[in-house]
DNA sequence: CACCGCATGTAACGTGTTACATGATTCA
DNA sequence: TGAATCATGTAACACGTTACATGCGGTG
């Protein structure tokens, strides 16, 4: 519920339009994860139907901005305030994959960390090189979440090859 | 698709049918990431439209099998040998909240750091916890994995609270 | 004029979740 | 007998992605 919730959280800073939703949240999150202008306008349309949000006149440009409601408010104050949850997350797709590749399948498990390790190095290299070029916070500190989470995730191959032996 | 390919991947074992397909992820998996049984079917029904799988005759006890095909086997090799790349993945909510909370709204970034410090620190205590029972190496792991993340997620949450001075 | 960027939408599709319905077997 | 477990499925729904269609305005 990233996008639901991301739309939300800025239309409570002011009323909006669908294209300045993306702009903004691309802004914000610098471009790690695009968001597609159609699913803006599907889930503006839910917000709506749900509540949390109204559709307002038109502005002077002709443009359809969208206000939150009190309700959209005090869903988004919630969602700021509770934290996310280990069930809130999806499955872990390498590690369902490790985990069936060790528990008798006829996979080379060695081959599969060591594509993984060098896929995830390529990454991280990436996302380094990328954070050099980077002024706003808000953005250095998404490049950083995904840093983080490539070293834990090379830290845990390394841990997975070590345990093989 | 952890639960597309990761069936699929049971597959190539041997022919099973669906109550035994659910089992043994959750055994692989040590149970991390509960499957509905509805999935299951849903799940066999889509591999075998696309092609990778067949349902052939019931067993001695009536039991529904399924088989991979050549075709099946083919992604699931795929599959391990391709590593999970960034683009796989999805949006991360913390990430995503906590750019939107340093861009400009109202939000006190801190009480949302420290909000989901706490959780995440109770996640690991839970999960170091659960770890003393595991024999299984895969399953293990699995706990591993989310151990490494959760680590991770403490340091980079340390990370934003020292950004924030 | 053609093309591009802005702006709004819709339709089709895939995956995943939950809830519900059904029947057989086993066990207290 | 009644409850739990095994086993198979369907229906409704939510979210997200992609592709497509439309119209306006500016620019080469």
């Amino acid at each position: 519920m990233s996008i639901r919730h991301g739309l939300l959280a800025l239309l409570t800073r002011g009323p909006r339009y669908g294209y300045q939703l993306r702009a903004e949240f691309e802004t914000a999150t610098g471009g790690a994860w695009p968001l597609n202008i159609g699913q803006v306008y599907t889930t503006l349309g839910r917000l709506e139907r749900d509540g949390l949000a109204v559709r307002g006149a038109e502005d002077a440009e002709g443009r359809h901005v969208y206000a939150v409601t009190d309700a959209g408010r005090a869903e988004a104050a919630r969602w700021f305030a509770s934290p996310v949850g280990r069930a809130d997350r999806p499955r872990d797709e390498l590690a369902v994959k490790l985990a069936l590749a060790l528990t008798g399948s006829g996979v080379d498990v060695r081959a599969v960390v060591q594509a993984q390790r060098a896929s995830t190095l390529a990454t991280m290299r990436d996302l380094t090189r990328r954070k050099l070029g980077v002024a706003e916070p808000a953005q250095a500190l998404v490049l950083d979440a995904q840093i983080f989470q490539a070293e834990a995730e090379i830290r845990w191959l390394d841990h997975c090859e070590r345990s093989l032996r």
